[in-house]
RNA sequence: GGGUCGCUAGCUCAGCGGUAGAGCACUCGGCUUUUAACCGAUUGGUCCUGAGUUCGAAUCUCAGGCGACCCA
């Protein structure tokens, strides 16, 4: 039994008996609040303004007292006060005499309203509109959340996404600065002739990573499908057709577990880039990315966390090699088998997991254990062992490698880029390679394209590529811990509830 | 997958074996310069669910649900 919810209803009939609807059709204002915040600014104390305005936005606090009554309205843009005073508002109303006991009963915080008014700065120095007419906009039938403490349940923030938004101006904050960011990057590709176009979500091949993908299917071909775990092939099949520049920025699925760092599904911009190669393609990720900090954060400086990041380019680079041995004082490229190197790194308490079955796995597991979460600062990771890169160009001097980089900032993968692999039959040795070790059980191995294969067959010129972690991005931009922090409406599992489903059916 | 913590009024929380509590919100009364308005009164509960221990369970135990964080 809701009380506060019938509470609300009755006084939407009250509205609806005086002939009002509680479901305004529209309303025009005249101003946003922070426009008239900022035109007003220098209207004194105690003084009053004649200029007609009209405000709307969502009710936020009431204090009435007596014959006067003070309302917060907040728009998007901010808040303002409204200043509703019963002498001067019933004047406005000689044939309604209950004009101030209607707007001070039948509005509750949280509904939107629309008012008519003019300009008056309060004694005490608040800038109001006062009132001179008003409409319900919107019944609010539910409480909004506590006015001070906020949400503070987390699982709410997210489940209820639209109450965050409503008391929380830092969440709104965050998704203003996901949609610059993103805007700045699509202008910034733009310019320089960067071509978007859109590729299949729904495949029957999932491909271009190391991932599981969700399972779908299509009813009227009666055919399985996927949701991509990537866009690479697709957009390496474009270059092959003679775009030179293309990306894609948008949604990506994986069926993996949830953290602070991973949602099933995220955003990733991977961009080609004809007659390139991976120093180029370093060059182009930390000018981009640099650019969108700067607009979105006014600077290439910024704190995460506490700590503070210098993302002014140029940034470090360096190989995995290197790091690992700074780290862990072993020369990986001094052993000449696996077991030579799994020797090694248990002499210096590395894990060696059994399924890492070769010295440039064992590598990138050591690189992982011991490198990999110090990498604060932008740092590009040079250099990938061939195994764990089967789309990356091998090295043009150093074997057994791949001209690939991955980026890391406070310790994260970021950015992931290659000189891409165009030689079609060493892409089919790489593909076939992988899909041996997925009929030997890793689930996550690729597998082989034909289709992809013959495009390479075709002809694909020399291209470096590129992926960005969006939402990691953002995280680092906007200052958030988890990545449903920058996601609006993150995957949680369904709420529990009285079960309507097929077991109460029978 | 493992560990730790949490779940009590609409919201924020206290209570930790002996009658279910506070502040805010809501409702009613008062109040023409408030902005966490104030003063007074009232109302509001599946203590996440289930089982167990006990004379007695929000509290202890076990299982389950959902979430947060850490680890893999």
């Amino acid at each position: 039994m809701s009380d506060l919810r019938e509470t609300r209803l009755d006084k939407a009939r009250a509205l609806e008996a005086l002939g009002h609807s509680p479901y305004a059709l529209s309303f025009a204002p005249s101003h946003r609040t922070a426009q008239l915040q900022q035109a007003h600014a220098d209207l004194a104390k105690g003084e009053e303004r004649a200029e007609a305005v009209a405000v709307a936005g969502r009710l936020m606090t009431r204090r009435v007292m007596g014959k006067l009554a003070f309302f917060t309205l907040a728009d998007e843009t901010g808040p303002i006060q409204l200043y509703i005073d019963k002498a001067s508002l019933e004047a406005a109303h000689p044939h309604n005499p209950d004009i101030f006991s209607q707007i001070t009963t039948l509005t509750d915080a949280g509904d939107w309203i629309g008012v008519h008014g003019t300009l008056k700065r309060t004694d005490r120095g608040e800038l109001s509109v006062k009132v001179s007419d008003w409409q319900m906009l919107s019944k609010s039938l539910q409480p909004l959340p506590d006015k001070w403490h906020g949400l503070a349940d987390v699982e709410k923030r997210y489940r209820q996404r639209y109450l965050d938004l409503i008391v929380s101006p830092h969440t709104r904050e965050t998704f203003r600065r996901r949609a610059l960011l993103v805007s700045t990057m699509r202008r910034w590709l733009d310019e320089r002739d960067f071509l978007e176009i859109e590729t299949p979500v729904l495949q029957s091949q999932a491909g271009g990573a190391d991932a599981r993908p969700f399972a779908t299917h299509h009813n009227a071909l009666d055919l399985p499908l996927t949701l991509r775990i990537a866009t690479e092939l697709h957009l390496k099949r474009l270059v092959v057709g003679g775009f030179e520049r293309v990306y894609e920025l948008g949604r990506i699925f994986r069926n993996e577990g949830i953290s602070t760092r991973h949602n099933p599904e995220f955003t990733s911009v991977e961009i080609y880039q004809a007659f390139a190669d991976y120093h180029d393609m370093m060059v182009l990720t930390e000018t981009l990315i640099a650019t969108c900090c700067q607009a979105v954060c006014g600077g290439t400086v910024i704190e995460y966390q506490g700590t503070s990041i210098d993302l002014t380019p140029p940034w470090t680079r360096a190989t995995m090699h290197e790091l690992v041995q700074r780290a862990t004082g072993l020369d990986f490229n001094a052993f000449t088998s696996r077991a030579e190197a799994a020797a090694a790194m248990q002499a210096v308490d590395l894990v060696v997991p059994e399924a890492a079955d070769s010295v440039g796995r064992l590598l990138v597991e050591a690189f992982e254990q011991r490198v990999e979460s110090s990498l604060i600062q932008p740092t590009f990771v040079l250099d990938y062992p061939v195994e764990n890169s089967p789309l990356a160009r091998t090295h043009r001097s150093k074997p057994g490698l791949v001209e690939r980089f991955e980026l890391f900032i406070v310790g994260r993968e970021t950015a992931n880029a290659f000189s891409e692999l165009i030689d079609p039959l060493d892409q089919r040795r790489r593909l076939e390679a992988q899909q041996e070790r997925r009929r030997a059980g890793d689930p996550e191995a690729q597998t082989v394209d034909e289709d992809f294969l013959h495009a390479l067959e075709v002809g694909m010129p020399p291209t470096g590529g590129l992926g960005i972690g969006i939402d990691r991005l953002v995280m680092l931009l906007t200052d958030s811990p988890s990545i449903r922090d920058v996601i609006a409406f993150p995957l949680l599992r369904p709420e529990g509830r009285a079960e309507v489903g097929s077991d109460a059916m029978g």
